[in-house]
DNA sequence: CGGTACATTGACTGTCATCAAGCTACGTGG
DNA sequence: CCACGTAGCTTGATGACAGTCAATGTACCG
């Protein structure tokens, strides 16, 4: 069923078919804690998820911290030339990605104007949503900011799901996106769960019971640009 | 001075001196305070930084908040389609930009390959750049916040300076950056002076009397790619 | 000379990180 | 099937730290 599922950038191909992208293009089945960056080689490379979703980590500093999530529909570059100091992408659950290496990705740029834009556009729209994300980190309650998390993870969400969904992060790794340690976290999602704005059917299972309550508390609308790059 | 200071993008261009380019880019002196985009109007736009610093404005909630902001050398390109929710480019400093509007700026990537590569590696380095600011906002310890605050604005002049610069922003503004209050921002700035790391000889300017050793406080390591974009 | 915006300093309170101890779920191997 | 180990989660106690409120101080501008 995956290896049908256009993605974005492969889509855009559709009215000219160029010979070059099919070549370049290569579908790939990602573990759960794989990089990325191991498939690729060294090289500069770009992909398209399709299914799951991936992790951007800080690999300086030790431990590495994750500092942003990747959902299907985005798009996520590594150049490695402009981003030497180094993040890893890493799978979080198991993923389906479309991968380009750098040169051919050179390659279709120059002839399909449409797929730089796009390129262009996902990184700009990227940068729009990590903005964004300090203005979460940046406030002083914690409560806010476990708030807005869970308000954007649910975003990535169809609502058919009965607004249940599976936050697919440890509540360590989900402290690390906010600048909170893990206690906290926890102690807070189960403050949500009490106030009624939330359920939790399992431990990494979140059911919105007040959407727009949680919205209230997390003190910003979210909105989600299709575009991912790291 | 500033007339035949070349700017990155049209540096671009000198080989092959297109003329739609002159005619495309304007220099424009910004007065402090003033939005850039009430200089480009409703449309997209992209710019050059010359001289100044520049902020990018969340308008998003209010009041507005600093997030990020914008050194020479850098790109800053306003692409609002791709951020319909806003964020505002204004003035720190009296700057001098070099401003393309948005369908100028289309014809020209679509002919030169250099700007088009400028373009997508500016927006590719902005957004690693933030991603680094990430972890120093989601530290837990306001030192080492405003510690790498420092660092990093000190990063962006020349040594040559005695290692004096000029923070250019306020306490407040610095607080909103950092997420912190600017109670803690001043009382964190004295510490770091009472430390003997840093002097105070003004009240926006800095002298870093040990370069190594706030970087120690800071906790990470900087470097400042070229490209910024908002 | 007064006004405004910014900065400093202090006192106090609330919140979060830290440490520590159990607990749950899950996978592995006996 | 169960014992066991590990990783992740929860919960509690405590102290440090940063936000808040408040007052004063300082530069800059007209």
């Amino acid at each position: 069923m995956f290896e049908n599922m256009p993605c974005d950038l492969c889509a855009s191909f559709q009215p000219e078919n160029g010979d070059e992208w099919r070549d370049a293009a290569r579908r790939y089945a990602v573990r759960r804690g794989q990089a990325i960056g191991d498939i690729a080689g060294t090289d500069s490379w770009c992909a398209s998820l399709a299914t799951g979703i991936l992790r951007i980590d800080a690999s300086q500093g030790a431990p590495p911290r994750t500092v942003g999530l990747i959902f299907p529909g985005q798009i996520v570059a590594h150049p490695s030339d402009a981003d030497p100091c180094g993040t890893a992408v890493v799978a979080v659950t198991r993923s389906d990605i479309c991968l380009h290496a750098r040169d051919d990705l050179r390659q279709v740029t120059e002839r399909h104007p449409g797929v730089r834009r796009l390129l262009l556009r996902s990184a700009f729209q990227t940068l729009a949503e990590t903005r964004r994300w300090m203005l979460v980190i940046s406030r002083p309650r914690a409560r806010e900011r476990v708030a807005a998390f869970l308000v954007s993870v649910a975003g990535r969400f169809p609502t058919s799901d009965h607004d249940t969904f599976d936050l697919a992060l440890s509540r360590g790794r989900i402290g690390e996106l906010l600048g909170l340690s893990l206690e906290t976290v926890s102690r807070q999602i189960h403050a949500l769960a009490k106030a009624g704005l939330i359920a939790l059917p399992g431990r990494r299972h979140v059911k919105l019971l007040n959407r727009s309550g949680l919205g209230a508390v997390a003190g910003m609308t979210f909105r989600h640009p299709s575009g991912a790059v790291a």
